[in-house]
DNA sequence: ACAGGTACTATGCAATACATGGTACTAAAA
DNA sequence: TTTTAGTACCATGTATTGCATAGTACCTGT
């Protein structure tokens, strides 16, 4: 067969933002629930601390995410009456959702730890 | 409204393996970026390095990404014969290729400082 | 000619980040 | 009393990628 080279650029763009979103996937639910675990907190708190460590978030993630942790289990809300404005549902972590964010603890740590491995010896030749 | 605390149970799973797939989301791709930044290598050898660094890949997930990568741009290509079996597919970084790894690589520090900022936050409270 | 090992390809599914459009509550202003 | 502004929350669909599955092709040895 004929040693040849190309490269087809009729598919698909290499996007950084989107490679960001990507990189986003199964980081945030960590991250919210790490959150949560400091304390009980209802949306707009969660998207303030998140934008403190420069994880910017917007509500349209973050609902149907909260959502998606109450209905596995991991969390659970009540609503709170509000003195300037409608009630805010309060999120809490629950027993399951204490475990589980230690299980996601664990697979970050051992994920950035492999990825890095990875790159220092791409960076050391 | 009354206060009521409620954790609905009927829709999905909170699954270890299933998260640690979602984490490994637009990660792949600069972890193969950064193994061809060292040198050309064929699939069998990048599947070989990223078991080294505790990133196991199955080929059923690399070829496809592969694909993408070269459609992309990213990737360049060469068929090599091989003296013991079918001939073989050595990929390389193409100029596009090596700016986005840098791209990808600042995307990924900053995502790791983030998420582990936040997340010792929660454990120092 | 056939079997085993190796290399590669095609395709569809599942899950999640995100955008978009929308409803509802409360207080203040008109 | 009605309207407006601010705040809080919800529903839904799209795009993308990791992964599983099924398959083809090449080369060597029997």
């Amino acid at each position: 067969m004929e040693n040849a080279e190309n490269t087809d650029k009729s598919q698909g763009v290499a996007d950084k933002a989107g490679a960001q979103a990507q990189m986003r996937k199964g980081v945030l639910e960590l991250c919210i629930l790490s959150i949560l675990s400091q304390g009980d907190a209802y949306p707009t708190e969660i998207i303030e601390k998140l934008r403190g460590t420069k994880l910017v978030v917007v509500e349209g993630t973050l609902y149907p995410l909260l959502t998606r942790l109450k209905n596995t289990g991991l969390l659970g809300y009540k609503w709170v009456e509000s003195t300037s404005g409608p009630p805010r549902k309060y999120y809490k972590l629950t027993e399951i959702g204490m475990q589980y964010l230690k299980d996601l603890q664990q697979s970050w740590a051992e994920l950035v730890e492999a990825v890095n491995k990875t790159i220092e010896q791409g960076k050391n030749i």
